[in-house]
DNA sequence: GGAAACAATCTCACTGGTGAGATTTTCTTC
DNA sequence: GAAGAAAATCTCACCAGTGAGATTGTTTCC
């Protein structure tokens, strides 16, 4: 990510600096992400799930049953999307669909016994591989890092929310 | 993430308050990624390109020439999917496949004309996105943020190449 | 209490990307 | 210098996920 060869721009030297400073945080935070979603995925790959049908499960074993809307949200997927995880989750008997009390529009997503029993087996040892990957970092790094990363998304965020 | 419910488990104490930890930095990790991916990618939409095509003409255009297998490496994706991107650009005529002088598998990938200056008029503008995007960090802030997240990247990287 | 705006989910055609294996060329080692 | 391992790319069948629009139900507001 070299630009050094901007020089035909009229920006100043500083805004310059803070853009390479900024790409390089860039570069360096999908690179961070990809190589723990990389083990994430292996890890949940090993049971048959992709990191999205692990969410899902994960969400519904920690919170409980939820509105397909919330489930969506939580991980962050379309809304076409959600409902072909579930549908899949279903098939697989791991989730069920349940009519919600008071709105019939929507339904409740919750987990089945055999799927709150293949979380309950898979996710200490999930949380493990992710304690390992983080490993290199020090409790008061990673709380540092937590700090910057918020800071990250808020300003992410927002600047989506206006267009 | 709650994990307050873990009192089952054999593990000690200050291992759970590390895997706690480790929980919340990944969860942060991800939620930042997603936030800037999403500018990122709305960005390049603009100019109707998807952020993986982007990568391919940005890699070409700072560093010149490359064997597929480079680009590859760099944008992290499959060989069959370079395969298909480089295609899709190549049918744009923004890229062009090249025979590589010296090896007669390999093929040299580089911008046409078309989209030496694509991107010429592009990246300034998107270099802005991911500046706004990290506004919200002080340049002090950004080291930090890059020397945490090369931590990250490090340690998961190895543990991937060893299994 | 009816109309219109809004909300939750689902359908469907499509796309970006994967990964195993095929093909061609190069490197290594005997 | 021949055989086999390794490397670079491509092919192809497949899949997870998207997004626009349809459907059904709820809320708001006159």
């Amino acid at each position: 990510m070299n630009t050094s060869d901007d020089t035909q721009t009229s920006a100043p030297a500083v805004r310059d600096e803070e853009t390479a400073h900024a790409l390089r945080v860039w570069i360096a935070l999908a690179r961070a992400h990809n190589a723990v979603a990389q083990l994430a995925a292996a890890d949940v790959a090993r049971h048959g799930l992709t990191t999205a049908e692990f969410g899902v499960l994960e969400v519904l074993y920690h919170k409980g049953p939820m509105l397909l809307n919330e489930v969506q949200r939580r991980i962050l997927v379309s809304s076409g999307g959600i409902t072909y995880l579930v549908d899949r989750l279903e098939k697989r008997g791991l989730v069920e669909r349940r009519d919600c009390p008071g709105d019939r529009r929507a339904r409740l997503c919750a987990l089945t016994e055999p799927g709150q029993s293949l979380v309950a087996s898979i996710f200490p040892e999930h949380a493990a591989v992710i304690r390992n990957a983080l490993a290199g970092l020090s409790d008061e790094e990673k709380d540092q890092a937590v700090k910057l990363l918020r800071g990250i998304q808020k300003t992410g965020e927002s600047l989506a929310a206006e267009g």
